[in-house]
DNA sequence: CGGTACATTGAGAAATTTCAAAGTTGGTGG
DNA sequence: CCACCAACTTTGAAATTTCTCAATGTACCG
C-alpha cells in the first residue's frame, strides 16, 4: 500500500493533526459514514486499495476518468462538479470527511462529474467488488448504504430546489444551514463559527449565481448582523434569522 | 388482486388504447425498465401488489406518506416534485412509463418528495422484500438497477446544471431535447412531432421560470422556426439547432 | 517587492418576474 | 348546437433581480 507524504504547496488544509495512513488511526472514523458503515466491520485494511493526497485547487477526478474503486474522502474538502464547454461550472455537492464522493458508485464505477479539492485532501478509494460482497453478506450494511445513497438523492432535491425556486439570498442561507446541518450531525462542533472553507467563487458556482452577486449578498448578510463568512470561517451570529431565511419546507 | 376500472374524470390519458390489468398485457412491457429488468424474469404477477389509476392533475402521493412498495408508472406520465409554503413548486423529475419513480426506493420507503399525474396514469406498486431478494440472487438484475438509480442521478446532476448555469431558452431546449432522447431510447417513435403532455405551467416549474416567461421564450423558438410546443405536442422543425441550443458539455 | 488569488464596489445592461388583462381551448350541461 | 366555465396561453408595461465590466483593495507567499 502506497502512501507518499505528499508535499503540499502551502498551508490550507484545515485539518491541521499529522496525516495517518491507517483508517483505524483516521480523525474521523469514530463518526463518520466510511467508517461506521464500511471499515469497522471486517478487514478494513484489505478493503482500502489506495490513499492519495491532493492539494487545494487540484482537481481529483476528471469527468470520464474511470475511478480505480469507490473514493472517499478522508480529510479535507472537495466537491463534485460539472464543467461546462462556455467556462462555466456547476457545483452539484460538497463531499466531507468521511462521506463518499458518491454512493452509488459502489455499483457504478463512472463518475460522470468532475471532483476538485477545496482544501488540501486526503482520499482513499475502496475496492468495490469486495464492498458489493461485503454489503451481500451484511444486511445492515447494505441498508447503512441504502441511507447514505437516499441521503445524497435527497441533498440534490433540496439543492434543485434552492436553484430553481429560491432568491440570491435564501439559496445562501440554505447553504450556510446545510453545512451547519452536516457539521452537527457527525458530531462537529457548531460554535458560532465553523470552518468554512469554500471560496465566493465556490458558492457561486454551486447555488447558481456570480462571485460578484455573492460577494453582495454576503455584504449584506454581514450588514443585516445574520451571520459572516470570512477567511475560512462561518460566523452565525443570528441563527434564528439564517434558518428562517433558509426555510424552505 | 384489486384492480378497478377507475373513472377518468375526462380523456386526457395520452395513452388511449384499453387499460390492461396484468404486467404481461402491458404495452410498454416489452422496452421498457421495468419491464426488462424486472418483470421478465420471474413470478411477475407475485411481485406486483397493486395496481392503480390516477386522472391528471391529481397527486399520486403526498410528501411524507409511505408508500405501500417500489412505485412504477405503467401508463402516462408523472411528475416528483417539492411543494413550499409560499406556493411555489419544483418538479424535480418527469417519470415515465416503465420508469421507477425513484430507483433508490428499492431500498428506502420514504420518498421525501410528492408525485403528481401530469396526464391520466397508472402506475404499481412492486414488493420492496421480494424485489430486494430477487435482485440478491439475480446479479444481473442488481446491476440492472444499478444502472437506473445512476441514471437517475446522472439526470439530478445535469439537472443542476441547467438550473444554475443556464438561460431560460437553453433550459427549454435542452428540455425537450432530453425528453426526446428518452422517447428514443424506449423505442417510441420520434416522429417530427411527439407527445408532450406537460403545461407550460409544468414546465416552469420544472426548469425554475415563471410560466409567463416560459410562454414568451415558447413564442421565441416558434418564431424562430426551432420548435413548438402546443396542446400535448412538441413538434421539432430544426433538430440540429434544437440541439445546439440545448448542448451542454 | 512583486505576484497571485481573492474580495469589494460602482454603474449600467440584461434577464426574468410581476401584475393585469385579454384570448383560446375543450368539456359540460342546457 | 350553443353558452358557459375552467384551465390554459398570450401579450404588454413596469419593477426587480442578477449579471457584466471594470477598477480598486487586501492578504499571503516566495
Amino acid at each position: 500500500m502506497s502512501l507518499q507524504p505528499f508535499e503540499f504547496g502551502y498551508q490550507t488544509n484545515i485539518f491541521s493533526g499529522p496525516q495517518s495512513s491507517s483508517c483505524t488511526d483516521c480523525a474521523f472514523s469514530r463518526n463518520n459514514a466510511c467508517s461506521r458503515f464500511l471499515l469497522s466491520d471486517a478487514s478494513p485494511q484489505q478493503l482500502r486499495k489506495t490513499a492519495r493526497f491532493r492539494a487545494a485547487r487540484q482537481t481529483v477526478i476528471h469527468a470520464g476518468q474511470p475511478t480505480d474503486g469507490v473514493l472517499v474522502v478522508c480529510e479535507g474538502w472537495a466537491a463534485r462538479f460539472i464543467q461546462l464547454r462556455n467556462g462555466k461550472r456547476q457545483l452539484l455537492s460538497i463531499v466531507m470527511p468521511g462521506d463518499f464522493v458518491s454512493a452509488l458508485s459502489v455499483y457504478e464505477p463512472d463518475l460522470n462529474c468532475s471532483v476538485q479539492a477545496l482544501t488540501n485532501v486526503k482520499f482513499c478509494a475502496l475496492d468495490r467488488n469486495m464492498l458489493r460482497t461485503q454489503m451481500q453478506q451484511n444486511m445492515a450494511l447494505q441498508s447503512a448504504w441504502a441511507r447514505l445513497a437516499a441521503a445524497e438523492q435527497k441533498a440534490a432535491d433540496l439543492h434543485l430546489v434552492d436553484l430553481g425556486q429560491r432568491t440570491a439570498t435564501e439559496r445562501l442561507a440554505a447553504l450556510f444551514m446545510r453545512i451547519i446541518q452536516r457539521n452537527e450531525q457527525r458530531g462537529t462542533a457548531t460554535e458560532p463559527s465553523i470552518q468554512f472553507p469554500l471560496k465566493q467563487q465556490h458558492i457561486a458556482d454551486l447555488i447558481g449565481l456570480t462571485p460578484v452577486h455573492v460577494c453582495r449578498m454576503i455584504s449584506q448578510l454581514r450588514a443585516r448582523k445574520v451571520c459572516d463568512v470570512r477567511e475560512g470561517w462561518l460566523t452565525v451570529w443570528n441563527r434564528d434569522e439564517l434558518e428562517q431565511m433558509a426555510a424552505c419546507r
